[in-house]
DNA sequence: CGGGCTCGACTTTTT
DNA sequence: GTCGAGCCCG
């Protein structure tokens, strides 16, 4: 074992490492070494003694969990780390309920329910109760279901609690409540639990099963949790009873960073931390190890426009580094070629890789103009934060089989794969057997075992009768052989994989391979040996609860890649770049829109733009556009807010402007050197995520869809040059051209600038039409 | 039952 | 603009 690691740490590290007993809160700032003093202060426990069984640590990410298991495996040595339980909150919570869900009445084997699974059966109930779910829609409902969870409110206080029931009469929805009731009541009786159940149900089991509370809080002495800012109430009330018999608390957090409030996240957990417990240790870690001087006085000054902070001023010993670079352009297209432009140039001129580099927007559908630039250029990139390669539909419709297989009232599962591939049990039958279910209080797949008591046609009951025939088979072959084996015989009897081989678009063959991916992550999950060596651990069941806890972020951790990355400043916490561009700096995007109707949400908004900023080692870019789209519509946006909080004097604005004009259509020659001599073939890099254990989608979230073919109603072939102009600059008499309909000319205009309609008389297209010039784009053929 | 079309939604989202 | 759900029709 490596002895000399206290030396490695400031006085301050030292301090919070050092600290063995009682509770101790780390006030970490940006780039302070938070995570070398968590791990480190795990050695150091178990140098002193304490046994790694006896040592619990949570994070929010799996990345996260697996980067401290590293990092602590190379401190001491693999087999000593082994024993450690280090791991996002939801699943080592996950794991204790796997064992003990029973014990307040769930499935051992019970199913988790991702974001789209408990969406799907909130719409099912609001649909079930008659309710109309254009107005409650499920999302929202969702939300405020998933709140109340997070808050501990169960069905019942929601329904009695005074403010919350006003609130929703306000915004006329008072059936919420209701709706959550039911949907509580459906997913227990489905056997499932959603991501906030996790923490719910494990906090009503440790408060209500003694033997198990006490139990947890024996194994769990040495309590350590990460991001403690982005706690919620029912992860704080986890924490205070698996932590009160001995208090050995340790949280590690930066109120500073606390950008999680919308999901439920308080920051008075952090704030509050001193009080909660007797002779908290407090330190600071004040000393930023990865910022230049400019960067991280550009965050201090930034913000200290919020109230409330816990003091601490965050200092550097690093270089003074460059000035900050801001840069207005002209639309978000402009930007994007600005940013991919100053990519290929900054890789040129300072031998920077592609790794080097990311960009950090507010939304994800701010990714596009950067997309379309880098694709330009043959810079390779990969976006983080679309879709997970399980919610992919055919893994999803896969894995539902096996889901049912383990848990055949999984509701949700069944009615996905009842039907698919198609073998005759359409709505009619769907409905009906929904209907018999809650009439009788059984559950859905009860109905189909008995179906023939309930008086199905004979074509449908043979039907019914096969899938229920086969779901058996596949249970009683699980029994005999592993889940690699059972997943391939459901490849087989379904025909799924045969009928997605025959299927030989782009779009079919990407999802053949896909589910040839899932299948060769179950069989590495079955072949690779346990860890802790609990047998559990193997079984299908628990590759689908962990395959449910992963993801986009969890896959795309391949860092031996060299490509730019795309993703939003909440995917960033934790990271950091050498140069880094926080775009779209604009008011009604950052801060958005959404978020400026109170103190707390601007704050939070603030509390971004630090992270964004902070995630630079040397270099930042600010960028903002004067005009883009959004929902279809051209907006003009004013520079944010935020722009102003930046001190002046470390602002570089040379490229402003001029810069734009400088980016234009004609590019710098850099810019076309750059893509030609680097970029070549390495495109296929963005194609292919690569992570050792996990499946390896072939079409990521970089791959765009292949055109669609015009539709069938066009009889006009757009010309070679189609290339739309923009609205602002046409005119009455301009003569036109229009992808569909054909050449016209503009008879009419009306609207302002962001949304005028044209009338365009189309001589072959027939005749007068009215054109939303932010949708349909004209091309401008004569004057 | 499935293809094709229209209509409507659309902030962030560690799990 | 882009995606997906849901409806209609063959």
């Amino acid at each position: 074992m490596n002895t000399n690691y206290l030396n490695e740490l400031n006085e301050r590290q030292r301090e919070a490492v050092s600290h063995i007993n009682g509770p101790l809160m780390i006030v970490a700032g940006a780039g302070s070494g938070k995570t070398k003093v968590l791990t480190t202060r795990i050695a150091h426990l178990m140098r002193n003694g304490v046994d790694a069984f006896n040592i619990l640590a949570l994070t929010f990410t799996n990345k996260a969990a697996r980067e401290m298991k590293e990092r602590i495996e190379r401190i001491l040595g693999g087999h000593e780390a082994r024993n450690l339980y280090i791991g996002t909150f939801h699943s080592v919570f996950a794991r204790i309920l796997r064992s003990e869900a029973h014990k307040v009445g769930y499935p051992n084997d019970f199913t988790i329910y991702d974001a789209d699974d408990a969406k799907s059966v909130v719409k099912t109930v609001i649909n079930e109760l008659n309710l109309d779910d254009k107005h409650y829609k499920p999302n929202l409902v969702y939300n405020r279901i998933s709140a109340a969870k997070n808050s501990l409110m169960s069905p019942s206080e929601y329904q009695h609690d005074y403010y919350i029931q006003q609130e929703d009469m306000r915004a006329n929805r008072p059936m919420i409540g209701k709706i959550y009731d039911l949907y509580a009541k459906r997913c227990y009786k489905n056997g499932a639990m959603d991501f906030d159940d996790l923490l719910y149900v494990f906090y009503h089991l440790l408060k209500n099963v003694p033997e198990v509370l006490s139990k947890y809080q024996h194994k769990f002495r040495y309590i350590m949790i990460d991001e403690y800012q982005d706690t919620n109430p029912a992860q704080y009330e986890i924490i205070k009873l698996l932590g009160a018999v001995h208090e050995n608390i340790a949280v590690v957090g930066d109120d500073a960073q606390s950008i999680y409030s919308f999901r439920g996240a308080t920051i008075q957990n952090i704030l509050q931390f001193e009080k909660d417990y007797d002779g908290v240790k407090v330190v600071k870690l004040e000393q930023n190890y990865r910022c230049t001087k400019s960067i991280l006085d550009v965050a201090n000054q930034v913000i200290k426009n919020n109230k409330g902070q816990i003091e601490k001023e965050l200092w550097t010993d690093n270089d003074e580094g460059e000035k900050i670079r801001l840069v207005r352009t002209t639309t978000d297209n402009e930007e994007g070629k600005f940013v991919a432009d100053t990519i290929a140039e900054q890789k040129l001129r300072n031998h920077y890789e592609n790794r080097d580099f990311v960009i950090l927007y507010r939304t994800n559908a701010q990714s596009r103009s950067f997309e379309e630039s880098l694709r330009r250029m043959n810079i390779p990139y990969r976006i983080f934060g679309g879709l997970s390669f399980y919610q992919r539909k055919e893994i999803k419709d896969f894995v539902a089989y096996l889901r049912v297989i383990i848990n055949t009232r999984d509701e949700e599962a069944l009615k996905r794969i009842i039907n698919y591939p198609a073998r005759g049990i359409g709505k009619t039958t769907l409905d009906k057997v929904t209907l018999i279910a809650n009439e009788q209080d059984i559950t859905f797949w009860q109905v189909l075992t008995s179906a023939a008591s309930f008086g199905f046609k004979s074509g449908t009951l043979e039907a019914i009768d096969g899938f229920v025939t086969m779901i058996q088979s596949f249970q009683s072959q699980l029994a005999k052989s592993n889940a690699y084996d059972v997943a391939v015989q459901v490849g087989k009897s379904t025909n799924i994989v045969k009928e997605l081989f025959n299927d030989k678009t782009t779009e079919g063959l990407a999802r053949y391979e896909n589910v040839q991916e899932l299948l060769n992550s179950i069989k590495e999950f079955t072949e690779t040996p346990t860890e802790d060596g609990e047998l559990l651990e193997k079984s299908l069941g628990s590759y689908l609860q962990q395959i449910t806890l992963l993801t986009d972020a969890d896959q795309g951790t391949d860092e031996n890649s060299d490509v730019v990355k795309l993703m939003t400043i909440h995917a960033a916490k934790g990271l950091e770049f050498p140069v880094v561009f926080s775009v779209g700096l604009e008011e009604t995007l950052f801060p958005n829109n959404m978020a400026i109707n109170s103190r707390e949400e601007l704050e939070e908004e603030r509390r971004l733009f630090y992270v964004a900023i902070t995630r630079a080692k040397s270099k930042l870019w600010v960028t903002y556009a004067n005009s883009r789209y959004r929902f279809g519509n051209l907006v003009q946006n004013e520079p944010s807010r935020f722009i102003d909080e930046i001190p002046e004097k470390h602002v570089d604005r040379s490229y402003a402007g001029g810069g734009v004009r400088n980016m234009g259509s004609s590019s710098p020659s850099w810019g076309g050197i750059g893509s030609a001599a680097r970029g070549g073939n390495n495109m296929f890099d963005t194609m292919k995520k690569k992570t050792p254990g996990s499946p390896t989608p072939s079409s990521s979230s970089t791959a765009r869809p292949m055109p669609k073919p015009a539709a069938a109603s066009s009889n006009h072939t757009p010309s070679a040059n189609f290339t739309p102009d923009d609205p602002n600059t046409m005119e009455v008499g301009m003569q036109v051209e229009h992808q569909k309909f054909g050449f016209g000319t503009i008879t009419q205009l009306e609207g302002a600038a962001n949304n005028r309609i044209a009338t365009v008389n189309f001589p072959k297209g027939g005749g007068d039409k009215k054109i939303m010039l932010n949708y349909a784009k004209l091309m401008i053929i004569n004057k």
